[in-house]
DNA sequence: GCTACAACCTGTAGTCACTACAGGTTCAAG
DNA sequence: CTTGAACCTGTAGTGACTACAGGTTGTAGC
């Protein structure tokens, strides 16, 4: 592991961010291609594998699923993958991302109107676990 | 089956809104109680069965994990909760509710400011991906 | 060359909150 | 007494990891 364009798994987990278990895990699934092995079978990276990597990572800091990482790295791999179908991808994930908060804001403000009725003391009856006992 | 304060699981499912395999699911984690059987070995549930069930769903939905509401239940059980101990579950929860609207925002505006970037045409280098493959 | 020990290896099980299935039994109506 | 819906149990699968056990390899210092 001399050279500076390979590198062993732990390394690859400190320039990526990545856990080892994770890695490990992404080769199992088919997301990140094998690596060559040493003689003694520690897997050895190359650049290559640190770009896909970040990309994997980055994908899924900006919520996409695996799946949807799988779809976005087929089109890459693929080389004709056009701006289109991606911006296509993006638009929709975003749309969900959108619904999540929503549904939370909801949430939130049911919840904060059950809370501003309960004045927190020592009662032992609770308008909060009232709320909780009726169906809406 | 035919008093009205007693019902099967499929009664149950209905009027809870949760369905059967779910109940089953409650009642083998220790959340719902294990109802008296039938002699053929069916489940017979009460109007206190239905009640509880109730409960776990409203806190289901106000985004409560299964082991808030059983902290919650065995405070409402033990009897003698005080409001003000309900009340500080809630608040940590809407707290958690909070951030995870925060962290989606951030990701949509992120990913927002990416997705302009792009004219979704047909070319085949798109920003979207450029963006992917670096790191923040 | 030898010794320590960190880093690596595999395989398995656990997380959360369900859902879905297979293969069998019971209940209620007609 | 027959039919068929509703019920039963047990198991496996979901997503995206994480954690462990028990073993092997790589490397730095002596």
């Amino acid at each position: 592991m001399n050279q500076e364009n390979s590198m062993g798994i732990g390394v690859l987990s400190e320039r990526t961010g990545c856990k080892v278990g994770t890695i490990r895990y992404y080769e199992q699934i088919g997301l990140l291609p094998d690596p060559p092995r040493s003689e003694g079978g520690h897997r050895i990276y190359s650049l290559e594998h640190l770009k896909r990597l970040t990309f994997i990572r980055r994908g899924r800091e900006l919520g996409f699923t695996l799946d949807e990482i799988r779809t976005l790295l087929g089109l890459v791999d693929g080389g004709s993958y056009t701006c289109g179908e991606v911006k296509a991808l993006t638009l929709e994930h975003l749309q969900e991302i959108h619904k999540k908060i929503t549904d939370l804001k909801r949430l939130e403000e049911s919840l904060t109107a059950i809370a501003a009725e309960c004045e927190g003391g020592a009662a032992s009856k609770c308008p909060i676990v009232d709320a909780l006992f009726k169906s809406r």
